[in-house]
DNA sequence: TATGAATGAGCATTCATTCAT
DNA sequence: GATGAATGAATGCTCATTCAT
C-alpha cells in the first residue's frame, strides 16, 4: 500500500486500488477518504524518517549525525518530492495523526541541529528552517539531475558548506529587515549584497556594496517594494 | 496570457479564459488543446529566460554573468516549481515548440558555462547538468523558506561553492531513469460524419464529429435546409 | 425543469439531466449543485403558492379563502408528499432562497388564518401549526387514497370541522367524543363542491353544486382527464 | 431486528447489520436480498397490527374498536410514515409475504369497519379505503405537527367526525394511476462456473460466480488440490 | 454456519473539449 | 471569428451483495 504514495499526491484512487490489487471500495474499507489515505501513509513515512533521525543521534557524532541524517531524507525522497514537501510545508492537513507525526519529526531535527551546534560542528547562525529548506532544496536537486549520484555529490557538497565556521560571518545570515549590511571588512574580497558577485574593493573610497548599478536599482526596487 | 501560467499547470480551462476576459471557445480556436496552450506559455517563457541569459553574457563578466544568471531564474522561479522544472525534465512534451525552446536555452546556458569556465571563473568539472539541478534545487530551496530572503542567501552561498577549484572529481554517469511517458491521445478513432475523415479521438471531451469547422457548417446547411 | 421535483427529492441527477434531455454537466452550468437545484425547484414552488394564498385573499370571503387555499395546496401536492412536508419542516436547508420563501409563504398563510379568525369564520382555538399539519395530513391523506376525488371529500370533511362558530367550544379541542354536525345540505348554506366556499342557496330553483363557473369548469376537467 | 426499521425503509445493510449485531453475511444468510429483508420486517410489523386489530375488536365495542384501533395504528407509525404507508400502497412488492399479511390486515380492518357499522356507529358511507387513507393522513399529521398531543388531538377530532350519520353521498369511484413497477433484478444472465446453471444478475453489487455455496465450495475445493 | 473483506455499479461533481449561434 | 452552452469521461465515494475463510 505504500507504493502507491510514490505516484505523487494526486494518483486517482482507482489507479491507487489498480496498483494495491483490489476493488475501489476496499480501499475505502481501510482508509475512509483519500485524504485519510494520504495522511496515513505520509504519517508511516515521516515516522521512519523520524526513527532514522533517531539512529542518526545515537550512532554519530552529532555534526555527522545531522549531516547523514540530512542526506539520508534527500536520498530517500528523491523522485518523490512531495514527500519531502510535506514535511516542511504548513498546509494544514485536517486530521491530528499527520500533524502529530510532523511534530516529532521536527523536534528530532531540532535536537540534532542543537547538539551539533553544541559541539561546534555546524555554523551557530545556521536554522532550523534552513535545513528545512535545504532539505526541500536538495531533494528537488537530486530529483532533477539526470545522474543521482552526481546530484547527491552536490547535495553533500552543499551541506558542507554549513560545516565551516567562518568563511561567511554570522552576520550575513541574519534576517533580511536589517537593511544594507555595512561590511567594515572592506580589504580583501566582498560580494555584491544582491547578486553575490565577487566585488573587487579598492584600497581607497567608499567600498562598494554592489556589482554594479543594476543590482543596486534593483535591491533598491526590492526595498521600496517592501 | 503569461498570467495564468503562474496559477499552476493545473488550471481549468475556464479559469484561464476567465482570467483572459474571452470565451471558453476562442481559448481553443487559438490552442488546439489545453496542453498545446501549456506549451505554448512556457515555451514563451523559456524564451524570456534564454533572453535573460543573452543579457547576462552581454553584460557581465563571465561567471558574473552564469551567476547571475542562474540568480534570477531562480528568484524568477520561486513559488513556481514547475515553471523550473519544465525547463530541465525530458518529460515527454508531445510538440516541438516547446523542446526547440529548451533546445535553445541550454544551449545558451552551456554558452554561459563555457565562457564562465574559460575564463577559469568556475571550476572545471562543473557540467550543464549540474547547473540544471542546482536551478531546480534552488527554486525548490526557496520556495521552501519561509524566509524568502534567507533562503535566497543560502542558494547564494550554495552557488558561490561553484566558484572554488576542484572539490568533486569527476566521476562516470550513469542514465537516470526514464519517465513514463505522457499519454497524449488518440484511443480509438473514427470519421467525420461529412467527409468521412478519419478523427483524432481524445481521452477527454466530447468526441468530434466532423474533422473541422468546414464540414460542421456544411452539415449544419444541410440540416437547415431540410 | 419543474416536472424533475415530481420524481421525489432523491431523483439522481442523472435522471434529472436525461429528463430534461440534456447531459449531465449541462445540469450544473445551470445549478451549482443539486441541492441548490432542488431549492431552486422547491422556492419556486413555494413561490407559487403564495402568489395563490394572495388569490385566494383576493377574492373570497376570510374564511373561505383559507379553506379555499388550504384544499387547493392539497390538491397540488397530492401525490408529491415531498413538496408539502418541506413547507412545514424545519429541516435545515442551507441556502437563503428557500428559507426565505417559506417564510413569505408562512406569512401569507397567517394572514389568511388571521383574516378568518377575525371575521369569525375559524374557531379561535386554531394556530398556524394546526393548519401545517392538516395540510400535510390532508395531502398525505389524497395522496393515499385511491380514488382522489373521494380523499379529496374526506378532506374537505375534515377542513370543515374547523369552522363551526360557536356549538363547539374550544374545550372540543381536547378529547371529545361528540357526534357531529347533521349536514342536511337542502336548507340554508351549502358549500361548493370543488373549492368549498359557501353557497348562496335560493328557495327556488334546483340548488348549486359549484360556487361558480369557474369551478365547475374546474370539476367538470377533472372528470374528463379521469 | 425489528427496531432497524425505525431507521427508516433506506437503512445501509450495513448498518442494520451492526445493530442486530451481526455480520453482513449473515444478514444474507437469513434474507437474501434487502428487498426481502425489508419486507419480512414489514410483514412483521404488520402482523403485529393486525393483531392489535384482533384485540381491539375482542375488547371494546364495535366502534369503540375501529376507532381506538386506527388511534393506535396512528399513533405507532407517527414518526414513521413508511410503515404507515405500506400497508395501504400497492407499491409493487415482489414478495408474496408481505401481500398476505397486508391481506390479513386489510380483512381485519374490514372486519371492524363491518362490525363498526352494522352496529351503527359509524356512517354507512365509510369505506375500507377512506380507513386507509384516512390513517395515512392521520400518521403525516401527527408526524408534521411540532405538538405531537396537539397532532393527536386533531386527527382524534377528524376520526370523530366519521361516527355522525351520512353527510358525504357515497360516491363513484375511478381508479387511481397504477405505480410504476419496482424493478427488481435479472438484467443479463450469466452462468455458474461449476455447474453452468443459469444465474440471477442483480443490477448491484459483485455479479455472482457461482449458483451458490455449494458449487462454490466444490470450485474452491479444487482450486486448493491443485 | 458465520464473518467481514472485497467487489463494482452508481451517484454527485468537475473539466477538457465541441458545436450552435 | 468569438462565445458560452452542452457534452460525457473520469473522480471520489457509497452500498448492496458475493465469497474466502
Amino acid at each position: 500500500m505504500r507504493v502507491v504514495a510514490e505516484e505523487g499526491l494526486e494518483v486517482s484512487l482507482g489507479r491507487i486500488a489498480q496498483r494495491a490489487g483490489v476493488g475501489a471500495g476496499t480501499v475505502y474499507r481501510h482508509f475512509p477518504s483519500k485524504e485519510i489515505l494520504l495522511e496515513a501513509v505520509l504519517a508511516e513515512h515521516i515516522e521512519d524518517l523520524t526513527a532514522a533521525a533517531g539512529r542518526w543521534a545515537a550512532r554519530a557524532a552529532p555534526a555527522d549525525a545531522l549531516f547523514g541524517f540530512l542526506l539520508e531524507l534527500i536520498e530517500r525522497s528523491t523522485g518523490r518530492q512531495h514527500l519531502c514537501d510535506v514535511l516542511f510545508s504548513d498546509k494544514g492537513w485536517p486530521r491530528a495523526a499527520l500533524s502529530a507525526a510532523a511534530q516529532r519529526f521536527h523536534e528530532a531535527l531540532d535536537r540534532l541541529l542543537g547538539s551539533a551546534q553544541q559541539a561546534g560542528g555546524i555554523r551557530a547562525d545556521v536554522r532550523a528552517d534552513d535545513l528545512a529548506a535545504l532539505a526541500v532544496g536538495g531533494t528537488a536537486l537530486c530529483s532533477a539531475h539526470r545522474d543521482r549520484a552526481r546530484g547527491l555529490r552536490l547535495v553533500r557538497l552543499q551541506l558542507t558548506g554549513l560545516r565551516a565556521p567562518a568563511v561567511t560571518k554570522a552576520a550575513e545570515f541574519r534576517d533580511a529587515p536589517s537593511p544594507q549590511r555595512h561590511e567594515t571588512a572592506a580589504r580583501g574580497a566582498s560580494h555584491c549584497a544582491e547578486c553575490g558577485t565577487e566585488l573587487l574593493i579598492r584600497a581607497t573610497g567608499r567600498p562598494p556594496r554592489y556589482c554594479g548599478p543594476t543590482c543596486r536599482q534593483r535591491a533598491r526596487r526590492r526595498r521600496i517594494a517592501s
